[in-house]
RNA sequence: GCGCCCGUAGCUCAGCUGGAUAGAGCGUCGGACUUCGAAUCCGCAGGUCGCAGGUUCGAAUCCUGCCGGGCGUACCA
């Protein structure tokens, strides 16, 4: 889309490209020039400092500036709408004084008429992307950690597609293994044939608790172990009451995470299972160690030896002839390219895995792979508790659905603590979507790199710099517009106060902070954009009337840049996976 | 030991490819509801951007070293 500074930026490069003459060429000075808001509007509606251009040109930055300026607003001189204004210089920085009311009615109108699809853009259309993200186990309910891929796979991928990507959602459940086994093993010996429906309990809490009870069990019985062994020997070897009772709880464990998913707003185009995947990747190894990319040992055990770029030899096929985690990864990334050629493979896994995907990937590159080179892992950081690390043992890993029951139960309390429930159409449902919007806003305002520190009385605080605090303005500005509605476009009017004009620099910056965020896998970049309009909008709201203005023109535009900032708010939210509600 | 990541206000975090005076929220203290919804708004206080060098017109941002923390360095996943 085209911004309203670009016909200043043209202007400015044609005004550097004269000043320069022959000695650079146009590419530098495009690449040099940089494009700012100025800090206090006084000064100008953009900014584009000199400094880089007095190396470059041998020249004094605030004398280029005032050359500069000069000639902009000589090439400005004469136009109308958007492209008009002025020029000036202000030391070393080219400053620009636009025609602020054609310039707002072009964005807002932009917004008006687009609608919901204010934000979406085309700068990764043609992209084919797939994504990976949660891989849950099939011995226990969803946690926090969880929680935390799900909200970044999720809008990664939404900010992906609104940027105009193909995307495609993948999961991969491992549903087998030792640890399968072990559930397995607790319920037979200890289970007496109640199932979740028996117990009233939802049915991956049901396995859960097996694998709990089998780690107890574990300690006090040296016999456990072996006996799990065994069972996954009897699992491999198609054991069939192995198998039914395999089938039956997992079925119980996928239930229960798919109705997690359900109510998290979490979906995949695709799901993967290990059990059908593990074996992939042992005939691309045997493949590649007739080309001689690998080699075997005297066990039979087959090695890659990534040493000449400073990583280890690593096991790719054990002596017998049996997968290993990085063997089946080979394997599910050459099924899913040939199940949908992609552009780009994202892979969705905490930073603890970071060697295992750099081995991953030069594997692939050394089978000949040319696709090798899109492969993508966004790594995350862990999430702590004030008092340290999450541990399973120690029994205080966050539950998933514990938090959102949690959560939503404050939410409920607090609807009913300001008399509002007559004004929400369900207490419970809309407490529901205050509870998820809490809970994806806290995971995804922090960028994904980092650690982060889970306080559970801050997470479920509904005020400030939270989730809740969007919707609010949300609920607010739709009430308002449910008395009064909007116009369908404004006219070319100067915004009277400060907040109008900066409400429609970020109408009109919002779609490149999609696309910049998409890029960047970055959900927290878009979630503090989307804070920080919320909070001039509030002042806006607060200090200037709207709906209730006596001038009725002035009461149209308002009503109409309302109108346009929602779109773009709910747009936002959406990309967020955050609910948007009308009533709160 | 080696490798990767992180270190910004008391706490939790922003700060885009280096750019004008480093920002929020929570917490403390104080103010604003006969006015479009107070889950809101406004104000006060709070910083050697881990430390030391370097690069440059200019560094929280880039480079080097050190300190502190996390993770990894399995024929586990």
């Amino acid at each position: 889309m085209k911004q309203y500074w670009t016909p200043w930026k043209t202007r400015v490069l044609d005004a550097l490209s004269a000043v320069a003459g022959d000695a650079v060429d146009e590419a530098t000075l495009e690449e040099t020039l940089l494009i700012e808001t100025p800090p206090d509007t006084a000064k100008g509606d953009i900014a584009f400092p000199m400094f880089p251009f007095a190396r470059i040109l041998r020249k004094n930055p605030a004398q280029i500036a005032q050359d500069v300026a000069a000639s902009v607003t000589t090439a400005a001189d004469g136009a109308e709408g958007p492209a008009a204004g002025r020029a000036e210089a202000q030391g070393p920085y080219v400053n620009v004084f636009l025609d602020r009311a054609a310039v707002a009615a072009e964005v807002i109108n932009r917004a008006l008429s687009d609608g919901e699809r204010y934000g979406n853009g085309s700068a990764l259309d043609g992209q084919r992307i797939t994504i990976e993200f949660s891989c849950p186990n099939t011995n226990k309910p969803l946690h926090l950690g969880h929680l935390r891929n799900d909200a970044l796979g999720e809008s990664v991928a939404r900010m992906l597609r609104a940027a105009g990507a193909e995307v495609r959602k993948v999961n991969l459940i491992n549903d087998r293994g030792i640890h399968i086994c072990k559930s397995m093993l607790a319920y037979r010996e200890f289970g007496n044939g109640s199932t979740p429906e028996s117990e009233g309990k939802k049915s991956d809490h049901f396995v859960g608790d097996y694998y709990v009870r089998y780690a107890r069990w574990e300690k006090e019985d040296s016999g456990a172990e072996p006996r799990a062994r065994a069972m996954l020997k009897a699992w491999e070897d198609g054991d069939s009451d192995t198998h039914e009772l395999w089938l039956t709880m997992n079925r119980w464990a996928i239930e229960g995470i798919e109705e997690t998913y359900r109510r998290t707003g979490i979906s995949f185009d695709e799901t993967y299972y290990e059990s059908q995947t593990y074996s992939l990747g042992r005939d691309e190894i045997l493949k590649g160690l007739d080309d001689g990319v690998f080699y075997r040992d005297e066990k039979g055990t087959v090695w890659v030896d990534l040493t000449d770029i400073d990583l280890d030899k690593k096991v790719l096929l054990r002596g017998d002839g049996t997968s290993l985690y990085l063997t089946q990864d080979i394997g599910t990334a050459i099924r899913r390219h040939e199940d949908w050629p992609f552009d780009r493979l994202i892979y969705v896994v905490a930073s603890e895995q970071r060697y295992h995907f750099q081995v991953l990937f030069e594997v692939l590159r050394r089978l000949g792979k040319e696709w090798a080179d899109s492969l993508y892992h966004l790594a995350y950081g862990m999430v702590n508790l004030p008092d340290g690390k999450m541990k399973s043992r120690e029994g205080t890993v966050v539950d998933a659905d514990d938090l959102i029951d949690r959560l939503a139960e404050l939410a409920a309390e607090e609807i009913r603590s300001k008399g509002r429930e007559e004004h929400v159409d369900d207490v419970d449902e809309t407490a529901e979507k205050i509870a998820l919007a809490a809970l994806h806003y806290y995971l995804l305002q922090t960028g994904p790199v980092k650690d982060m520190v889970f306080n559970p009385e801050e997470s479920l605080s509904f005020s400030g710099n939270t989730g809740p605090y969007l919707q609010y303005l949300g609920a607010r500005v739709s009430s308002m517009l449910r008395k009064q509605n909007a116009p369908e476009a404004v006219p070319v009017r100067a915004p009277e106060v400060e907040e109008e004009w900066q409400l429609v620099h970020r109408l009109a910056a919002y779609p490149q902070t999609v696309i910049d965020s998409a890029e960047a896998h970055n959900p927290s970049m878009l979630a503090s954009y989307l804070y920080d309009t919320a909070k001039v909008f509030s002042r806006f709201y607060h200090d200037h009337p709207i709906a209730v203005a006596k001038d009725p023109q002035q009461r149209e535009y308002r009503l109409g840049l309302s109108r346009a900032v929602m779109n773009m708010m709910q747009h936002g939210l959406t990309l967020l996976n955050i609910p948007f509600v009308e009533a709160m």
